[in-house]
DNA sequence: TTGTATGCGTTATCAA
DNA sequence: TTGATAACGCATACAA
């Protein structure tokens, strides 16, 4: 059995309230009855019970994410940032993956609530109408790093129609008439809405063609649907995904294409992999790290009640034009 | 306040105990009570604070895993293997980020040994004497994803020197004889005795030459180690990191060296990037996600003491002949 | 089969 | 400045 408060309270000869006193920074204790518990908790190497804290204070200094999947590189990397600032603060983080399954969604945020976490991080936009109703009886902060829905939501993200819109004008300008745009097919409302943005930005530029749109989350979708491409007279690919871009890509080096003289390419995402591909990928570059800093700083501030108002950060982005667009 | 026990217990007209043993599946209820607990349960909406249940039974139904970096491709695939096994068994997962600091991962073990919980896994091997004789006192179960030191803790991985051996032996039958070996530095208990691995191999196949060492975990630290390595007479380039492999190899496209003709690449990794570069990274086939996955189930036979006996499991692994190699 | 009472290790209230 | 003591929400030993 661990060493608990009381046994540090008796070898200091002091109540255990005081020995609560101390552990908690509360001013009102001698700072000779400090000194002597502090030596005693040292001497003894006492931790305090996290959970037993966690029932008495109903403050568990744990935090939830949720998230699709860590081994994607784009949630990984924002998770990085939420990783960083949470340790900062103290925080303890549980995962919670979902596999974009809305039912492992709202699984996983009834775990976490029951798990008593100050505070929930929602990487990727939630998918469910139920999910969404069950979120907004919740009394915790909940912070999205992502899209959301439903106004009510605190959210970071980067403003993704405006960066495609940009994307789209710019390909327009050189010259490009036939859009592809792939998205995951996972969070349509967010990629329903940049498939219409991408056919807005053609017809308001004098473009007089319709955009397909394919689904595909990895390189070796990506590697299949170029195959699909083949002998169209598609000049332009947008891509949510850079592992599909990279896919779509090296399918064309198989085809005697050039990029970007033939084909410009663009990756909506901006992992590691889009710099490690040749050619390298031109990307909108999104902050993905800064995202989930920034996320997990707002969290807290939600959490200490220094904000209180539902906010909607919009954090910069550039458009990284390499070696895949002209 | 959220609903407790008692009100359930209130609504139903039984005892908070008997609530409890239905929450428990204890067989002693009578059926027609189980059958009203449960009603009442699922109209309330009622779901058990999982702290107060860790307090009073000393399970928290929670793992915690420390990791280097999440966003390392190389240990996030063994997340994601740990992830879906744990949620088979209904555990949490906590992550504890360690930057490959002994220091923050000393912290990160004490966190989570407050925290309660069930059980630890260690990915990427402990770096500390110190941690490691905190770990010796931790009566929890552990394992280890990846090399140990001490001969006292689980562990899960594949068998590194002698992969690196087969593959050592093949690039000499191909005619190698000048060795670059390129480690991260943070794992030096394995990663030297797969340096010393490799010159045995020369030695004992008859190659005359001492293999030249090198420290280097970014891709672009691969750039700039090959820059270094231009015009020399290295023939064979074995990396633990295939980011790092695919920045020596791409750094060779632009000094017109043959790859795999005038320099043979291999990496010791083999996460998603290893098959998203050209040419294709040739690779040791580990199998990350089961090195996880059979690390999470390993460590749940540890909690319920259906195994008690330190182990050591070796997943079998494959040498990835890809485009690097002859 | 069910209920009562106690304890888990803290925090927090109230008195002293 | 300190100490008793009552929560916190549940599991569980013991009684009934």
């Amino acid at each position: 059995m661990a060493i608990t408060i009381y046994d540090v309270a008796r070898e200091a000869n002091v109540s255990m309230a005081t020995v609560s006193r101390v552990l908690n920074g509360n001013p009102n204790v001698k700072p000779d009855t400090r000194r002597r518990v502090k030596e005693v908790i040292k001497r003894l190497n006492y931790k305090p019970n996290a959970v037993a804290r966690g029932l008495a204070s109903k403050k568990t200094k744990t935090i939830g994410v949720i998230i699709p999947d860590v081994s994607d590189l784009y949630y990984s990397a924002i998770l990085k940032g939420l990783e960083d600032i949470s340790e900062m603060y103290q925080y303890q983080i549980i995962i919670s993956n979902t596999d974009n399954d809305g039912n492992k969604e709202l699984k996983a945020f009834e775990t976490l609530s029951s798990n008593q976490v100050d505070g929930i991080i929602l990487l990727g936009g939630s998918l469910d109408e139920a999910t969404h109703e069950v979120i907004e009886q919740y009394d915790n902060p909940i912070v999205m790093c992502g899209y959301s829905k439903r106004e009510t939501m605190s959210t970071v993200n980067i403003n993704y129609p405006d960066a495609i819109g940009e994307v789209v004008r710019g390909m327009i300008d050189r010259g490009r008439k036939q859009f592809v745009y792939v998205k995951s097919g996972y969070h349509s409302f967010l990629e329903d809405a940049l498939g219409e943005r991408i056919q807005k930005e053609l017809e308001e530029n004098g473009v007089n063609t319709k955009v397909d749109t394919y689904n595909a989350v990895t390189y070796e979708e990506g590697i299949e649907l170029y195959e699909r491409l083949v002998g169209s007279d598609v000049d332009a690919v947008i891509s949510i995904s850079d592992e599909v871009a990279g896919g779509i890509l090296h399918g064309t080096l198989d085809h005697n294409v050039e990029v970007p003289k033939d084909l410009e390419v663009l990756s909506c995402s901006n992992t590691r992999i889009a710099y490690m591909m040749r050619p390298q990928l031109s990307t909108i570059a999104v902050p993905l790290y800064d995202i989930g800093a920034v996320g997990m700083r707002l969290l807290t501030k939600l959490m200490n009640k220094e904000e209180t108002e539902i906010t909607h950060v919009e954090l910069p982005y550039k458009i990284n034009y390499s070696e895949t667009t002209l």
